[in-house]
Parts: structure tokens; C-alpha cells; sequence
DNA sequence: GTCAGGATTACCT
DNA sequence: GGTAATCCTGACT
């Protein structure tokens, strides 16, 4: 699919992702869902992203390179995954952290070690598809790894504060988290599931 | 080499 | 609602 939506706005490309539906392949098995939350970080003057002030080092240097790049970190031995907006001037990106699982279950159960929450937070959808940091870090969209394409439209988008970023002042009443109304797989919230788990 | 901190998760009350 | 587990990264000595 086109990807330039990446290439503008932030915030209008996160809710862009929203019912996308993303997929990896290895060994013969896929593995892919729904996108159903992301947060966006808006850099150089959002004190909760990584790209802050401009910072730059050798673990958010992915963050510098062109729209459709995957930027993976680590943290607390998680990975979580990223899409990069915009140009290499503006290191903005989209973090993906929930998804409705599809395609594959049965491997997501092998790889997560458990039967339900495969999906629902940015670092148990990357263990469910087999993202790691030294394998997906710095490659492209569509590019042979981690893919989109078109999926569902969401019926109601509905915007929130971002999560776990309680010491960064102003930036934590941003309404920079975008969900899927009434969609169950997401991280944190009690969800009151509606017909058809939110989608049109 | 040492140390503090985090865009998390799972489990507890 | 809280908190321990756990480990990588960056900054500093």
C-alpha cells in the first residue's frame, strides 16, 4: 500500500494506522491483527518522546531517517515497536501498542506462553509477532519484514493521554493516545466492548 | 566500571 | 489500586 501518509502530520498519520492490519512472516508462519492503539511523539518539543531537544544516540538514531522506517527499543526486556513520520529532520514516530489479534494465534500462544492478552500492549504484540530489536530496528515497512496494508475503519476514534510517562510535565496531558471506541484490545483500559469491537 | 532510570508486564491485595 | 521483576542504555568517574 502507499505509505506517504507517514510523511505528514503525526498525529493525523497515527490515527491513519488505526484498523490497519500488520503482519510478520517467519518460518512459514504469519502472524498479524487489527492496529487498534498508538501513541504519538512528536520530538523535538515533547518531552516525552525519545527525540527531545533534538537527542540523538546511538538507541533513538532511527528515529533521523525517513518516514516508513521501524524504530524497535527495548526497555524492562520488552521490545516496542515505532513507525517513523515525516523527514530526517523531524525524528516523529507513532508507537504502535495495541492490536486485535487475526492471523496466526495459535503461534502468538506459543510465543506469549499464555492464552489470552496477546495483543493488548506495545510489548506483548512484538513478543505475539516475533519482533525483536537486533532483527527489525532500522528497516523498512513493506520491505520484507513487518508489513501493512489496508484493513478496517474504525467507527469512533477516541483521543487520550499517553501511558507511562507520569514525570514529564505538560507532555503527559497531550491527547496524543488514539483507540479504537469499544474495541477490547488495548492496554490499560476497562473497555465497554461494542457491536462488532468498534469497527465499522 | 558504576549507577540511575525507563514509551513494560505480571501478579498481588 | 500498588509493586517487584528485570535488563538495556546513557552518562559519568
Amino acid at each position: 500500500m502507499d505509505l506517504s501518509f507517514l510523511a505528514y502530520d503525526t498525529l493525523t498519520a497515527a490515527q491513519a494506522l488505526l484498523g490497519k492490519y500488520i503482519y510478520t512472516e517467519q518460518d512459514g508462519a504469519v502472524t498479524g491483527g487489527y492496529i487498534t492503539e498508538v501513541e504519538a511523539y512528536l520530538g523535538e518539543h515533547d518531552k516525552a518522546a525519545h527525540a527531545y531537544q533534538l537527542r540523538r544516540t546511538k538507541k533513538n538514531e532511527m528515529m533521523y531517517r525517513d518516514f516508513g522506517t521501524i524504530y524497535v527499543y527495548t526497555m524492562h526486556g520488552h521490545h516496542c515497536m515505532n513507525f517513523i513520520t515525516k523527514d530526517t529532520a523531524h525524528p516523529e514516530g507513532v508507537l504502535i501498542r495495541g492490536i486485535e489479534p487475526v492471523t496466526g494465534i495459535d503461534t502468538m500462544i506459543k510465543r506469549r506462553g499464555r492464552e489470552n492478552h496477546l495483543t493488548d500492549g506495545p510489548g506483548k504484540l512484538t513478543q505475539s509477532l516475533g519482533i525483536k530489536r537486533e532483527h527489525y530496528n532500522g528497516t523498512r515497512l513493506n520491505d520484507d519484514g513487518v508489513c501493512i496494508r489496508e484493513g478496517r475503519t474504525p467507527r469512533v476514534i477516541t483521543a487520550s493521554k499517553r501511558i507511562g510517562i507520569d514525570n514529564k510535565e505538560e507532555a503527559v496531558d497531550y491527547l496524543y493516545r488514539f483507540t479504537v471506541k469499544g474495541n477490547p484490545h488495548v492496554s490499560k483500559d476497562k473497555v465497554v466492548v461494542e457491536e462488532n469491537n468498534g469497527w465499522q
